[in-house]
DNA sequence: GAGCTAGCTATAGTTTTGTAAAGCCAGTAC
DNA sequence: GTACTGGCTTTACAAAACTATAGCTAGCTC
C-alpha cells in the first residue's frame, strides 16, 4: 500500500522527483555504507581519526575521505583538544545537524533488528527508565500515523 | 553529544560492532542511493520496471539489478496483473519489510528538508487532518526522548 | 636535535555501482 | 503468422568507493 499523494501528485505520469527531492539530495551526503557506519560510531562517542577506522572496519584512506566530506558538509566539526601526552589533535563532533540524522541511523538499526537478526541479542536503545525507545512516524500529538492516514502533497 | 553507553559498551576500546550490528546488516540490503530513491518510488506509488527506472533517473541495467536485490531480500513482492492489453506483467510491490523502511525513507527526507533545501518548495507529508507528521524517537507512550536521555545497551 | 606518534596523504589496484546502447522474448492483438 | 510491446538481459565501459601498503609531518618529549 502506497502513500496516499494529494492533488497533481497523484498522477504519477505527470511528474518525476528528479534532484529536487530532499531524500536524494541527503543521499549525496550520507548516502553511503561507510558514511553511515561513521555516524554510527560517533553516536557511540567515537571522536578520533584512528577510532573510526578500526572501529568501522575501513582503511585510513577511507576514513580520511568520508570525515573530509562530513565536515565540509556541516555534519561534524573539527575540534581542537589536548591530550595527555602529545600537541594538540583535533577531534570530530557531531554538529546539530549531524545529531538529527539520528532518527535515520536508528531507524535502520529497529528495522535490521527487526527482519535482519542473527544469533547474537541485538544492542538495546532505551531511555533514562530503561524502557525501549521506537523510530516512529508521528502527529504534533506524538501518536503514531499509520501509512494509510500519510498523504504526501506539495508545500 | 553522543549517547549514553550502559555497562561494558561504555568502555569503547574494548569493543567494536563489526558485522553483528544490525545498522551494518541494514546497508547490506538498502545501503545504495539508488535502492533507497527505488524504495522512496514505491511508496508514492510506483510498481512498474519501466517506471523506477525512468522516475529514479537510472538506467534499466542498474534498476532491474537493485531490484533484484530487493526482491530477494524480501523488500518487494512480484505480483502478477493484467494490463489493459497484453499479456500478464508482474508489478512490485512493498511487503510489510519493505513498508517497515518507511521511518528511515521518511527521515532522510525530513532531514534533507530542514538542512539541504533548495528553493524549490519541499514535499510535505501530513496526516488525515492535514497536520505535519514527524520521524521521532519516543517511548512507549509516545513522547519524543532527547538524544541525552537514550542509553545503548547489550540485550 | 633525534625520535616518537596520531593523523593523515599517496600510489596502485580491485570491487561495486553505475551508464549507454543494443537486442531478446513471451505473449497477445490483429 | 506477423507485428507490437513491456520487461527485462547483454555487452562494453566509466566512475565511485574501497583495499593494501607505504610514507610523510607537525610538534611534542626527552
Amino acid at each position: 500500500m502506497p502513500l496516499n499523494m494529494d492533488g497533481p501528485l497523484s498522477d504519477l505520469a505527470a511528474w518525476t522527483a528528479g534532484d529536487r527531492c530532499s531524500i536524494a539530495r541527503a543521499l549525496s551526503v550520507v548516502g553511503t555504507r561507510s558514511t553511515m557506519l561513521i555516524l554510527r560510531e560517533a553516536f557511540y562517542g567515537t571522536t578520533r581519526f584512528d577510532d573510526f577506522s578500526r572501529r568501522v572496519g575501513i582503511t585510513d584512506a577511507s576514513s580520511a575521505a568520508r570525515l573530509k566530506e562530513l565536515v565540509d558538509a556541516g555534519i561534524f566539526m573539527k575540534q581542537p583538544y589536548r591530550p595527555d601526552k602529545g600537541r594538540t589533535r583535533y577531534e570530530y563532533v557531531l554538529t546539530k545537524m549531524g545529531e538529527d540524522l539520528l532518527p535515520v541511523v536508528l531507524g535502520l538499526m529497529q528495522w535490521g533488528d527487526e527482519y535482519l537478526q542473527d544469533d547474537d541479542g541485538p544492542l538495546n536503545v532505551v531511555d533514562a527508565q530503561g524502557n525501549p525507545v521506537h523510530v516512529r512516524i508521528t502527529d504534533e500529538k506524538g501518536s503514531t500515523v499509520p501509512l494509510n492516514e500519510l498523504r504526501v502533497r506539495i508545500a
